[in-house]
DNA sequence: TTGTATGCGTTATCAA
DNA sequence: TTGATAACGCATACAA
């Protein structure tokens, strides 16, 4: 089992090892008869060039990393396969890492960097709000933020970004349940420590629509971020409860995620209510599964395939050294029923 | 930005080399002081060993591989969540990759191997009937396979697994349908180029089951795999529909999939029908979702968990020079309602 | 307890 | 068009 190396199949095809290196490499120019016999003897040995001597050579490697907060998110599955699709057809290997809860993404990353000899990551998922201008130096590669919305005082060019516009896209959500009559309208959020991550974001949206219509906010129509472990379906189930409890008169919900939204939707039905003759619901990022819930639920469908897309292009540009860019995508809120208009 | 590297620590810290790379893998003799003096300078500094040069130097690695075929399964997520968690936690980071339909994933691993340096791999999901002993002797690192069932003519000694029965559980949820008194019984998967995958594994165990029971197999009520790009919610609910058409009295259906289940129960709804009342369905894995549906769908679970933990605990096994070992799990069938006695 | 020197498998420079 | 050789950053046998 001892690995075959360059030296072994510069000594089989009787060449030198440069030679062997410049075929492999398609480097430099070799004459198509020595070219043609190195390939050969590759073949037929099964030789792969060692990443780690190749790496550690041109203290640069091709390796580009996936740091994911939670990866188990449904809504970032996706993301997940199509960056590795998009990576692996541009002959980039990925290394996908998760990072839970407690801990912060960017060092993740840079401790990943250093570690692997990274020469790309992107950050899907976790707060900015942990993020200094010193970490994206320490970090020194190209990265790219996507759902990671990036309030902040860091400069700006130290990296990309793609994402939506959280605070935006809830006060449009709001705004669509206010409009169809909607006064009593919970809202839906897992607790995360209190950290910048989108829910805030998409509370302080949900807040303005409130107030700009005149309504009050109403703490109670407010979920207290139980702490369950497992998934959010769990979650959204248990807050959605305690929050009927709480509110009899509450005729729509709002939720930070779809997730949430089909967890809040079972409790509802367990509950007796019907959607959304009794209660309406809208969730938030669009996960294929909201279509063929029943009933499908209505959500604030963020483009992620489209997303994906743009912070691996993106990261390729920036590793080609471009300019980091920050772009800025827009929902769209799919209608399928699961919100009714009531009368005032 | 140049990168800090061992022998600048030995400088700052006016020791040699080698001591320094004995503060670092514990190895050796090292003073408390001068441990001390090189510790507060690797601080300092942030020092971070480089990989590459480190598993060179070893030709051997500490990285493990997770090669899992069809990434976006979300049964396959939960496993992925708990490999990786577990992994991170004995200190191994984690490659995962992603295999299209169209790849062997063993090649993969062999490929992954030799270009990473890989010390142990794992993979789930895709079929054994392209695996050859050759390519297991070719990847010679330690392999798990996880709910990879293992039919085949090769060395059981070169491999671990960690599967269910497919075929056992799939006889068992049949049955339970035929002693519910269902007759009419449609079988729904996805088709994937006729591979030996579970599905077919599942196929045989319907088979079985009815054919026991004196029920003949009517291809009617078996699926045509529509070829449908996209999730397999789509697939389950394309297919449903072509088999309830084809099929008026059909009365229950098991799916391959939750995920299938899923998507026909959205098509039997939409079709009209109540569930379980008009059509009782089961599905098979176990996904956290079916609990959340509307309604509750009942599923062969499989213990995903603890085969996610044996898979990683093997792994390791294998890697400190145990033997190989082949694990088979009991499925069990939770049993929420979906399914309804009918009169014979 | 410590330091020096060698080699891991590559790539790239420089002569030939 | 080629081949010998010096790094890349590290671990370790060996000498001190």
């Amino acid at each position: 089992m001892a690995n075959i190396n360059i030296k072994d199949i510069a000594r089989l095809s009787g060449v030198g090892i440069a030679t062997v290196s410049r075929v492999i490499n398609q480097t430099g120019s070799v004459s198509d008869k020595t070219k043609k016999k190195v390939m050969d003897v590759i073949n037929e040995y099964n030789y792969i060039p060692n990443n780690n001597a190749r790496n550690l050579k041109l203290t640069q490697s091709e390796n580009i990393a996936l740091i994911v907060k939670y990866m188990s998110n449904p809504f970032f599955i996706k993301m997940m396969d199509v960056i590795e699709i998009e990576m692996a057809s541009r002959g980039y290997p990925l290394l996908i890492q998760n990072v839970d809860e407690t801990s912060d993404e960017l060092d993740t990353a840079i401790s990943e960097s250093m570690h692997s000899n990274l020469c790309g990551v992107i950050i899907m998922g976790g707060s900015f709000s942990s993020y200094t201008e010193a970490k994206f130096k320490q970090l020194g590669i190209p990265c790219v933020l996507l759902t990671v919305s990036s309030e902040g005082n860091v400069d700006p060019s130290l990296y990309s970004s793609v994402i939506i516009d959280d605070e935006i896209e809830a006060y449009k959500a709001t705004k669509y349940l206010i409009e169809m009559g909607h006064k009593n309208i919970g809202f839906l959020y897992k607790d995360v420590a209190g950290l910048v991550t989108p829910n805030i974001l998409r509370y302080q949206g949900y807040k303005r629509a409130l107030e700009e219509s005149g309504i009050p906010v109403d703490d109670n129509l407010i979920s207290t971020g139980i702490p369950v472990n497992g998934s959010g379906f769990r979650a959204g189930f248990l807050t959605m409860k305690q929050l009927m409890q709480r509110n009899p008169s509450m005729t729509a919900v709002f939720a930070f995620s779809d997730v949430l939204a089909i967890g809040a939707a079972k409790a509802a039905l367990a509950g007796g209510k019907k959607i959304p003759d009794d209660i309406s619901i809208i969730g938030f990022d669009g996960i294929e599964m909201t279509e063929f819930y029943n009933p499908a639920l209505d959500t604030v469908y963020q483009p992620a395939t489209e997303m994906a897309l743009s912070a691996v292009s993106l990261l390729h540009g920036m590793m080609n050294g471009e300019r980091s860019q920050h772009m800025v995508y827009d929902s769209v809120i799919l209608k399928r029923g699961s919100v009714k208009k009531i009368l005032g």
